[in-house]
DNA sequence: CGTGATATTCAGAAAATCTTAAGATTTTAA
DNA sequence: TTAAAATCTTAAGATTTTCTGAATATCACG
């Protein structure tokens, strides 16, 4: 693996998911190589050095597991399955045997990251000396947010939020400076899973995490109101 | 055997298992030879430097015993053999075969660690002056847990922990700091090998540890519950 | 001002966790 | 080997926490 990027192989034949997959993960700033169909993905993990791949555990063609199995033969990386949730337990017992580890769909993106991460971090735990810097925590002027422990310290003193509080703080402070609309909040938080017309689910939200930051909306310390475009974090 | 990690040598012709005790042992930075034959295995006992081995019982060829015997006549290192549940008299002969220990399939994952940790550490005591680093032992701030004899003690008091409690306790403690997901917990406990859906028994299992922690899920002062995501136990 | 965008409030819905207990399984002891 | 004890699993209902959507209020901009 390197120490810029990690490359991450992502194989489903649903596109939309595949591609969802995807969006997150470059985001994150990973190299991604995409495949909807497994025969083109047992091409690429000869050929690319890869550090960590998402299956589906159902592709019409080669399976998940025998891609998986492929992997333990020849390489020596991370395997996380996707798996549907109405997909019978026997079959995905077999299916995921050998696996790191397994998401359900439909998931949220922050809790792939996390778990891309986690098999990353507990990876190159042994196979590297490199003491990897920490994409896991965030840390500016007062506030810490820590995904590992889903901490957040704002002053030395400790916030406790929500979930989906959490989530939202996380998105907006990992594009601090950048101003980010309801519905990309949205989109990040929840993915696409549900569709809401009302953006209104992220505006309670946000009053929460204000009112937890002791931030009042008329002169927001922390999240900042743009007007017409969404919500920021000043850099 | 090196300082850095031991040679393991796994055989076992059902590949699943042997990936399995594979993903297992590396994830405790061992170096792995892995066969699904016993053929194979035979060559790589005579050409590389191993410091254990874990053999399946029933080898299509060669079979387990008869490995084992080799191991016996020229090389000087522990075997531990996995035998399925209904080879009870195997299992006496594979052990009276020079055997140092056997492992009934299937097995959880923390258990077969467990017993290499206990069969390295017991050889390399006789044969090295390193005072290994001892990881069978957990301890911080009046607790103090023992893999080897699975004993707990709560501030010089003992608790009696069922195997289970203990072994999620383990978990818990090695990841200390973090949130660990129920899904997370279970895959560590159990394997992939069972699977179910409903985190159910953890949770279970979980309020039994803090009832014999005296833990109250109110205030909580060990396990603590981090709502949507999982337990941790403070730093 | 008027209009549309954002805030606030709150109650019901949904989801996650906790508790309990009964039955199944495994281990231990006799 | 069998009986007893210990342990584990499962399920159902209770409880707690979190989420959501509607109704209303407020604000910014033209």
């Amino acid at each position: 693996m390197t120490l810029l990027a990690a490359n991450i192989l992502i194989v489903d034949d649903e596109q939309a998911i595949a591609d969802l997959v995807e969006v997150y993960l470059k985001n994150e700033n990973y190299n991604i190589f995409k495949f909807y169909s497994g025969k083109d993905a047992l091409n690429c993990i000869e050929n690319e050095k890869l550090d960590l791949a998402i299956l589906d555990v159902m592709l019409p063609d080669v399976d998940g597991f025998s891609i998986c199995q492929q992997i333990r033969e020849k390489h020596n990386f991370p395997v996380i399955m996707l798996t549907a949730k109405e997909e019978e337990i026997d079959k995905i017992t077999g299916l995921t045997l050998g696996a790191d580890d397994y998401i359900t769909k439909p998931f949220r993106p922050l809790e792939l990251i996390a778990r891309v991460k986690a098999q990353l971090r507990r990876f190159t735990k042994y196979n590297s000396s490199e003491p990897k810097q920490e994409e896991h925590l965030i840390a500016f002027s007062g506030l810490v947010l820590d995904m590992d422990t889903h901490e957040c310290m704002l002053n030395e003193k400790k916030l406790s939020l929500t979930p989906t509080e959490f989530s939202i703080l996380w998105v907006l402070c990992s594009n601090r400076g950048r101003v980010v609309s309801s519905e990309e909040l949205f989109h990040e938080v929840w993915g696409d899973k549900y569709f809401t017309n009302s953006n209104n689910t992220v505006m309670v939200h946000i009053r929460h995490l204000r009112e937890k930051m002791h931030d009042r909306a008329e002169h927001p310390k922390y999240i900042k109101t743009v007007w017409g475009v969404g919500y920021k974090i000043e850099k």
